[in-house]
DNA sequence: CGGGGCCTTGATGCTGTTCAAATAGAGTGG
DNA sequence: CCACTCTATTTGAACAGCATCAAGGCCCCG
């Protein structure tokens, strides 16, 4: 029943066709996908691994935009140039195709892909705006424990990325992020199985933690 | 010179073919153009005046998305509903349409005006994230005051919303806003004009506060 | 001229940061 | 397989920035 073919079907859900003519790349741990402040003239789809894409300010400070997992596309801006950069979180590897110049809106299947994502892009950054602007340190963890496990399956729930990857999503400091995490598995709310592997184990409590 | 027609031209530079069939609704201070969790059927176009849009949480925080003047577009969202809710900072004036019930991209000159709002709203909200995240207090309200001044031709800059607006737009409290103020204008980079107009004395000291 | 909301200013406290050090964990070579 | 090293993470203590609490003043508008 869990066969190959509904397998492909979860992976490509909307249908393959918009990525027919596109690159496969492929990156190791830590390295760039796209630069900041580069021209945005390519839109890349996550087949496989986990990719964080950052702004770095002038003083060194950095804030995580978001991350990606399989099927997820990145890249798309709302000007000419890359606002954040992209980088693996692990091995990874996307799809690359040319947004075919046009940055108007039209019928085209390309044209609709980017439509999704600049809508998706926008819920998230939506979201991530709120957990920014008034939520506790506690509410902010709990919240990115809650964000991460709704994007699996299985109820062990892996972290890809660094405590300062964490940090700098949550704009804390890892030292805050290590206390929190350490403060809500002694509540008996979450387990941890080493640092960068966790199980939920009261939801509705932890999703009280997050607020709103 | 400065004629009806010019002035015109300058409400409407996109063309107003777009808003033909809208409706005209008028708003007095504080009232609210639609709600929070609405169902977001209505675009808006606003002709005249200042709106804040703002999401309430269940404890009674407030964050404010955004501040819009004439000629931008609201309403626009990634879902069904309204995440933000909509206030009239003063009296104002909105042209209302309704959007086709088609939530995909089209060529239609309504789908290319949601479109261009999408990216907008998106802009907008990636360069709030980046200031919640990672900026002091007195960089916050640094950024603000430019932000606002760069929507204005003159030298003076009116400020249509209260402190506790700038306030949960920033992140910050009311007090906090108030002393950032304070030691702006004691450095000598911004001068008041009572509590709601200001002028901006040294541009680029101010923007090297605001940092990136 | 007076009322009332908005804004400012001062004193104190708390949350999260900073600095510092210990520990755990992953990768490497023997 | 184990010891070793290097990095990531955790933990502790002192500090700072912003929040909170509390007055006081300004200004707008009747």
């Amino acid at each position: 029943m869990t066969s190959l073919l509904s397998q492909q079907s979860f992976a490509a859900p909307q249908g393959a066709g918009e990525w027919a003519g596109a690159a496969r790349l492929c990156f190791r741990q830590g390295e760039e996908i796209y630069a900041q402040d580069e021209t945005a003239d390519l839109i890349y789809r996550l087949v496989r691994g986990a990719v964080r894409t950052s702004h770095l300010l002038a003083d060194g400070r950095r804030q995580i935009g978001d991350f990606y997992y399989e099927n997820d596309v990145i890249g798309v801006e709302t000007g000419a140039t890359h606002r954040f950069s992209a980088e693996a979180l692990g091995d990874c590897e996307v799809l690359a195709i040319r947004r075919s110049g046009s940055t108007a809106c039209e019928t085209g299947r390309l044209e609709r892909v980017i439509w999704q994502a600049t809508t998706a892009e926008l819920g998230r950054a939506q979201s991530h705006m709120l957990l920014l602007g008034r939520a506790t340190a506690c509410e902010r963890v709990a919240r990115f424990l809650l964000d991460i496990a709704a994007r699996f399956r299985g109820e062990i729930v892996a972290l890809p990325m660094s405590r300062q990857d964490m940090a700098d999503y949550l704009g804390l400091t890892i030292e805050t992020i290590s206390r929190m995490l350490g403060r809500l598995q002694a509540a008996g709310l979450v387990e941890f199985l080493g640092a960068r592997r966790y199980r939920i184990r009261r939801f509705s409590a932890l999703s009280d933690m997050a607020a709103a």
